[in-house]
DNA sequence: GGGACGAGAGTCG
DNA sequence: TTCCACGACTCTCGTCCC
C-alpha cells in the first residue's frame, strides 16, 4: 500500500491540536438531506465541546482507538503482501467481478419512496403553527428526527436533544406520537399497494416498490409513475415524499436521497449510466457502509467512491472475507437486489431502558422485573416462546455487555424470563449500570406464524438438508470458506439473486447489510479468498470454477436430485419421504414414545396431549433421518469443494449434521432460518 | 474438526 | 435544569463439547 493512499484518519488527531474537535469523529457532520449548507466545523466544534470530558466521550474515544488499531493492523497486512500475492488476488478479483457482472439484471424497475422528515412532517400537519420553525421530534436525550428548518443548524435524527438545542436555541421539541405516525404510514401504504401489491415496507416512512409490471401495462416510464405516486401521497396525506427510480433496490435507495425533499431522481436501466453514476458516488451513500467501514476503506485503501472498490479489488480480495469483498464489488458495479424478497419473520424480540446510572442491586432488580414483564407481555401478544435469553447491560462508562443463556425449554412467562435473567444479572454484580435490556430469540417455529410465507417449513428443511446453517456452502466451489456465511441477502445493499441459475461461487445473495468482517482478524492472508489462493489447487477448468446449481422459484438453491419432487411438509401421520429415486421410505415407526411420554430417539419429554408438538417432533426426526440418508447416498450435488475431498471419507462425514441432544421442537435450526430470513430481507 | 453457543461489533431507521 | 435511545438484524470470532 502506497503511503500516499493512506490518509491516516487520526494523523491530525493530536490533543494538542488547536482544533481538537476536528478529530472527534462524529456522525453528525455526515452528509444528510437538507444539511448541505451546514457549517460542518461549527457543528463538530459544538458537539465536541458538549461532549468532551463525559463518560460518553471517553467511550467514544475508546472505540475510536480500537478502530484505529484495526486500521493499523490492516495496513500492516497490506504491506506484507508480495507482488505475487497482489497479482494473484488481482486475478481472483477480476474473475469474481466478471461473475458478478454476469448476474446483472436490468429488466426491473424499482422505486424507493422515502417520506420527507416523516415524524416532523406529521407533527406539523397536526400543528400548523410549527410550519417554518425549526422543530425536532424527540427529547433532550435523543431526537428521532428534525425538520428541514432545524437541519440548517446541523440538527438531525439520532442527535442528543441537548446538543441540538445548543446548535439551535430556538429549536422546538415535540414528543413522539407513534399512533399518529402509524396512521399516516398506513395511508401511504394503501397507495403503495396500488402500484405494487408486494411492496416492501422497511420502516414507517420508507418502502420499495417493483413497478416493472405497472410500467409495462400502462406504457409509462418509471419517472412518470414516481411523479404520480408522489402526487397521490401528497393528495391523500398532505405529506411530501421523495423517490428514487433505478434497476435495483440498492440504487433506488441511493437515488431517493438525491433530490430530497419532495423530489425524485431516475437512474436509467442502462449499464453505462449506472457505471457513470457509481463512479463518483461516495461509499457512505451506500446502505450498509457506516462510519467504521467508511473509515477503514478510506484510511487503509484510500477508497472514497464506489468506483474505487473495483480499482482496489485486489486488496479488498486479499484483506476481507469473501462475502465482504463481494459486497464491495457489487457496490462498485452498482448491483443490487432485483427480486421481491419474501416477507421476513421475526427472529428476536427485545426491550431495553436507559436510566440514571446506578449500582443499587435492588433498584436494578426492579428494573429487570419491569423489563421481564414487558417482554413477556409482548411475547404473549404475538404468541411467541423463545429459548435464548440475552441480557444487555450498558455500564455507567457506556461499555456494552451482553450475557446470554440458551435454555432447554421454551419460555414466555415473566416468571421464567425473570428467573433466568436474574441469574445473568447476579453474575455481573457489583456493577453500575445506565441501561438494561432483555432479548429473547430462538423462537419456537410454530409460534412465529404459520401463515408467514417466509416461515421455514420442513420442506425447506429437507430441501436444504442441513441444519448446520452451512447449507449454502454445500454448493460452494473449491476453497469456499464454510465459516463465511456472511454472503446473504442484505437489508440495504441487496445484491442480485438469480431466479434460475446461480453461480455457485456463493449461492447466497450478497448481504444488503453487510457486516464487514473484523479487519483486525480478517485481514490475515489465510482467510477466504486467501484460502483459495493459498491452499486449494487451481481449478482444472472453468466449468469447475463456476459450478451452477439449480434454485427453486424463490431463488433458493437446492440440490439437483430432489428437483421435481414434492417438497411440501409431509402430511401428518404419513411419515413418508422420498429418496433420490423418488421412492418412498417408510418412517412411520421412527419415533416411539416411551411410557407414552419420552421420545425414544432423543429423550425429549412430551405428554400425549401435546399432539401437534409430538407430530412436529416426529417430523424433526424424519427430516433428520432423511438428511442422514441423503448424506449417505450423496444425494446432494457434490460441490466443488466436496468434489475435491470426496475421497476423504472422514471429511465427508464431517459435513453430516450432528444429531441434537436436545431438540425441544423439531425445528431447532436457527442457522438455516437465518439464511432464509436473510434471503428475504427487504432491500 | 465441526457444530452450538456466547459475546461483541456494526448498521439502520 | 435537563447531558448521547431503542429495536432489530447480521456477521465474525472464540470457546466448549462431542
Amino acid at each position: 500500500m502506497a503511503k500516499s493512499e493512506v490518509s491516516a484518519a487520526g494523523d491530525d488527531a493530536s490533543p494538542s491540536s488547536s482544533r481538537p474537535w476536528q478529530s472527534y469523529n462524529t456522525v453528525y457532520t455526515n452528509a444528510k438531506a437538507g444539511m448541505e449548507g451546514v457549517d460542518k466545523e461549527k457543528v463538530q466544534r459544538i458537539v465536541y465541546e458538549m461532549s468532551k470530558g463525559s463518560k460518553y466521550f471517553e467511550n467514544e474515544e475508546r472505540k475510536e482507538g480500537y478502530m484505529k488499531q484495526k486500521i493499523e493492523n490492516m495496513r500492516a497486512q497490506c504491506l506484507k503482501l508480495t507482488k505475487a500475492d497482489i497479482s494473484h488476488y488481482q486475478k481472483l478479483a477480476e474473475r469474481r467481478i466478471l461473475e458478478l457482472e454476469a448476474t446483472r439484471d436490468l429488466s426491473r424497475i424499482w422505486i424507493h419512496v422515502d417520506m420527507d422528515a416523516f415524524y416532523a412532517a406529521v407533527e406539523t400537519l397536526s400543528n400548523p403553527s410549527l410550519q417554518g420553525k425549526p422543530m425536532a421530534v424527540g427529547t433532550l436525550s435523543m431526537l428521532s428526527t428534525a425538520n428541514y428548518e432545524a437541519r440548517k443548524f446541523g440538527v438531525r435524527a439520532a442527535m442528543p436533544g441537548f446538543i441540538a438545542r445548543k446548535l439551535c436555541p430556538e429549536l422546538i421539541f415535540v414528543p413522539t406520537d407513534f399512533k399518529k405516525y402509524n396512521h399516516y404510514s398506513g395511508l401511504t401504504r394503501k397507495i403503495f399497494q396500488k402500484y405494487d401489491p408486494n411492496f416492501l415496507a422497511t420502516s414507517l416512512d420508507e418502502a420499495y416498490l417493483d413497478i416493472t409490471r405497472i410500467c409495462k401495462e400502462r406504457g409509462v416510464t418509471g419517472a412518470e409513475v414516481a411523479e404520480e405516486l408522489r402526487e397521490s401521497v401528497y393528495n391523500e396525506t398532505g405529506l411530501t415524499c421523495s423517490a428514487g427510480v433505478a434497476p435495483n433496490r440498492l440504487l433506488a435507495k441511493v437515488c431517493s436521497d438525491i433530490n430530497k425533499p419532495n423530489g425524485q431522481f431516475v437512474l436509467p436501466n442502462d449499464r453505462m449510466a449506472i457505471m457513470a453514476f457509481i463512479s463518483t458516488l461516495p461509499i457512505r451513500k451506500i446502505g450498509g457502509i457506516g462510519k467504521v467501514t467508511e473509515n477503514i476503506l478510506k484510511d487503509v485503501f484510500g477508497i472514497t467512491t464506489c468506483e474505487e472498490m473495483l480499482q482496489k479489488s485486489n486488496l479488498l480480495c486479499a484483506l476481507f472475507s469473501r462475502s465482504s469483498a463481494d459486497f464491495f464489488f457489487c457496490v462498485g458495479l452498482g448491483l443490487g437486489g432485483t427480486d421481491t424478497p419474501e416477507t421476513k419473520m421475526r427472529k428476536s424480540m427485545s426491550n431495553e431502558r436507559t436510566f440514571s446510572a446506578t449500582g443499587d442491586e435492588t433498584l436494578l432488580y426492579k428494573k429487570l422485573v419491569e423489563l421481564a414483564e414487558m417482554l413477556s407481555d409482548e411475547m404473549e401478544q404475538e404468541g411467541l416462546c423463545g429459548r435464548t435469553l440475552t441480557l444487555k447491560l450498558k455500564t455507567a462508562s457506556f461499555e456494552v455487555r451482553t450475557r446470554a443463556v440458551t435454555l432447554p425449554n421454551y419460555i414466555s412467562s415473566s416468571e421464567d424470563i425473570l428467573k433466568h435473567a436474574s441469574k445473568l444479572l447476579k453474575a455481573e454484580f457489583p456493577v453500575s449500570l445506565r441501561l438494561m435490556g432483555l432479548r429473547i430469540s430462538q423462537f419456537m417455529e410454530e409460534n412465529v406464524g404459520p401463515s408467514d410465507p417466509t416461515q421455514r417449513t420442513l420442506s425447506k428443511f429437507i430441501v436444504q438438508g442441513d441444519a448446520s446453517g452451512k447449507n449454502a456452502d454445500e454448493c460452494l466451489p473449491l476453497g469456499s470458506d464454510v465459516s463465511d456465511n456472511a454472503f446473504t441477502h442484505d437489508t440495504h445493499t441487496d445484491f442480485p439473486t438469480n431466479s434460475g441459475e446461480t453461480i455457485s461461487w456463493d449461492l447466497r445473495a450478497p448481504t444488503d447489510n453487510p457486516q464487514i468482517s473484523d479487519p483486525n482478524d480478517r485481514c490475515c492472508i489465510s482467510g477466504n479468498y486467501s484460502e483459495e489462493l493459498g491452499k486449494r489447487p487451481e481449478p482444472q477448468n472453468d466449468e469447475l470454477e463456476i459450478n451452477v446449481c439449480k434454485s427453486n422459484e424463490e431463488g433458493i438453491p437446492f440440490p439437483g436430485p430432489l428437483e421435481g419432487i414434492s417438497l411440501d411438509k409431509p402430511k401428518r401421520g404419513a411419515n413418508c419421504a422420498y429418496d433420490e429415486t423418488g421412492s418412498c421410505s417408510d418412517h412411520k415407526d421412527l419415533v416411539v414414545w416411551l411410557d407414552d411420554y419420552k421420545c425414544s430417539l432423543c429423550g425429549t419429554e412430551l405428554p400425549p396431549s401435546f399432539v401437534e408438538e409430538r407430530q412436529e417432533h416426529s417430523d424433526f426426526h424424519l427430516a433428520e433421518r432423511l438428511q442422514d440418508e441423503e448424506s449417505k447416498d450423496n444425494l446432494r450435488w457434490p460441490t466443488l469443494k466436496q468434489r475435491s475431498v470426496q475421497s476423504n471419507d472422514t471429511q465427508n462425514r464431517g459435513r453430516q449434521r450432528k444429531k441434537k441432544k436436545l431438540s425441544p421442537t423439531p425445528t431447532k435450526c436457527t442457522p438455516i432460518d437465518s439464511f432464509f430470513v436473510k434471503t428475504s430481507q427487504n432491500f
